[in-house]
DNA sequence: ATTATCTATAGATCTATAGATAATGC
DNA sequence: ATTATCTATAGATCTATAGATAATGC
């Protein structure tokens, strides 16, 4: 343990000291998981990270899936429940006539602005999840936390765009969830590939131009 | 080694050999790490699945590193010299106005293709890349291979959109490469979510969408 | 008295190397 | 004579468990 850790532990009641050690945690999983995924890290980076024993991880998980999983929970519940407000908002704000670059809006900005202005921690969730999500194992993991809110979102895509077939839509929101888990990945390469014109963390950057840029796409696939 | 390995090896000279147990090698590694990735993959697996010692590995290969890297660079000239001429042909046949989905249906559709008509091994490649490409360390082995093409498109979109800024260009880029990779890496998500109106592996739906899309998104960042 | 944390350690597995054996090559 | 493959094994590391210690809780 750190001094410092120790120090901030010390006049603690259980509940917080408790409430406390698993916050540093799942932080340091979450940073490490983002970097490396599952099998990259061992209970041991995350110990020494935190400055514990490796042995008190499993005091408080049953092993490393579980600590895995843990992360991917622990916030996606904010973000998935703020993006269904947001999309439910939409919907009675636009009424009968909905719009795809509006449902699109309150899909992604929501997202985008969680992590951005959520600083760091959320930045590392953000990048675990796009890890997460295009891998055949994590991806069952996005099933059974976000299908509600991608349902919703395609359910008002539909009334938006109410003679389109259903795998249009679907294909449509494929494409968009690729850009977007390209965003939140933060790999450094379009940083190196444009030269330094665009930054890889510059998430507002993004917002400006992608619900804009998915939506004329939705509406392009009328004619194919 | 199976009966069948070794019975196929009888008879061979050793160019032969050397050839064929490397080709099964690098086959073998490729399906592995495109599910587990880098570290979710051990030196026994592969060698199981070849059904050879795990020592052989080291005989053919530096490290497990090494491996992965020559997984990597195998079928990337291949791609990438592809694109890069259908890209050169494009350009030709354009002459002074060549048109953003005119580029990206040389891009993409090439790519899809490869992968498609190429049958299982070629598969597994393009989930192999699109693991790659979203974490922080592949994205670099990205960089190496695949920048000459990605810039190669690039010049051809600035002469497709000349009053557009850099910065939306390559925002763009970014978003169709998302798209692409989600649609390469097969998790099987967009099956589910769709409730089997759309399939993972099927990239003729894919490539009949993803130009037209992406080109209509494009357009529509003029007045962003 | 209960809970958080640490010590000690077992058992499994993984990477990598050294050296032996069994094929092909002249 | 050279190259492909296997045997044997060292050393490191990883997960997980049992049991001890040091805090908080009544």
């Amino acid at each position: 343990m750190s001094d410092g850790a120790r120090a901030k532990r010390g006049r603690r009641t259980k509940a917080e000291q408790r409430a406390e050690s698993l916050e540093q945690i799942l932080d340091a999983a979450e940073y490490l998981f983002s970097k490396h995924g599952l099998y990259g890290v061992t209970l041991r980076d995350v110990a020494q990270r935190v400055g514990i024993h490796t042995t008190l991880l499993h005091y408080y998980f049953k092993d490393k899936k579980d600590l895995f999983e843990t992360v991917f929970a622990r916030r996606a519940g904010v973000t998935s429940g703020r993006r269904m407000v947001a999309l439910e908002q939409y919907e009675t704000a636009a009424g009968a006539h909905p719009t795809v670059e509006g449902a699109l809006h309150a899909f992604l900005d929501t997202d985008l602005d969680l992590y951005f202005e959520g600083g760091e921690l959320w930045m590392n969730y953000a990048a675990f999840c796009a890890r997460v999500s295009n891998t055949p194992e994590g991806a069952v993991l996005m099933d059974v936390h976000f299908d509600p809110v991608v349902l919703k979102l395609v359910s008002i895509l539909k009334r938006a765009l109410p003679d389109y077939p259903d795998e249009d839509i679907f294909w449509g929101y494929h494409f968009v969830t690729g850009a977007l888990m390209n965003t939140l990945a933060r790999t450094g390469r379009i940083d190196r590939l444009s030269g330094g014109v665009c930054r890889s963390d510059d998430f507002p950057a993004v917002k400006k131009r992608i619900a804009k840029f998915m939506a004329a796409g939705f509406l392009a696939l009328k004619d194919a």
